[in-house]
DNA sequence: TCTTGCTCCTCTAGTCACTAGAGAAGTTAG
DNA sequence: CTAACTTCTCTAGTGACTAGAGGAGCAAGA
């Protein structure tokens, strides 16, 4: 039934360091222990874990996560806020793919550009040292 | 000739302790000093630091930028490093574009099919909590 | 029983690229 | 002369871990 904090770690994919982290910062509550001072776990912590790291995986910060949880806890309130966090949280990666590609454009481009020659003649070079004429071409 | 910190930073849109910090890390070379101990900077610090600004802009991190500066100063040499660098660069934000648009994806996914209703019906909440019925369906 | 090797414990410090704040001192305008 | 502003140094904080030291528990084999 109860196991310790490797055999979570394995179950959940999630590093020993990480799940001590967790337990630190009041994302996971205090483990009961052994006799012998060891975290013991049993199956309710493996689906919190397991729920933290999808939500960590999609990029939601430690205190989204916080508040998703606490939600989670409450089944029976509206799931409002829970919509308003994941959009929000969409918006946020939608802003990020636009800046990223704005960024791969420019580089892309800068990339192109260069010659492959000596530095002195590298467009890569001159286009970081020169931004005004690059933000005038824009 | 010569200006203050305050002044750099107006002329680059880096802000005073970001230049310290760049000083302190040698990414800037330490500034001579008045009699009253300030910093002094001329038409050279502004282009040196411009270019770590636009280089920053587009996330190229703190280690590029010195070995990039490092190459801009060797005119003569060929730009293959540089481009590389840049290649390596832009292979990273293309990666990071392709995860972040397979995280919006799942995400929309997820707020789509929440019906808005309580939390025990939450779609958003169950896609969290259960990751391995979210893995079976990719 | 002893030893070997693994897991676990706590604690501190490091990562990256800044940012914030304290407290002191120089500088400028009125 | 004074008030406001800028600058100085130094320390500590951010987020989400990660690494390492030094010590203790535990299981299996000789």
């Amino acid at each position: 039934m109860a196991f310790p904090i490797g055999e979570l770690a394995r179950q959940t994919a999630v590093k020993v360091p990480t799940i001590r982290y967790y337990e630190q910062i009041g994302l996971l509550p205090a483990a009961p222990r052994s006799e012998g001072n060891r975290r013991l776990y049993g199956s309710t912590e493996v689906e919190r874990l397991n729920f933290i790291r999808h939500a960590r995986d999609l990029g939601f910060e430690i205190e989204d996560i916080r508040e998703l949880l606490a939600m989670a806890a409450q089944p029976q309130s509206s799931c409002h806020q829970v919509d308003s966090i994941a959009n929000n949280h969409l918006a946020e990666i939608e802003r990020r793919i636009a800046s990223l590609t704005a960024l791969k454009r420019e580089l892309s481009r800068m990339i192109e550009e260069c010659g492959h020659g000596r530095v002195c003649d590298c467009r890569i070079i001159e286009a970081l040292a020169d931004h005004s004429q690059c933000l005038a071409e824009h």
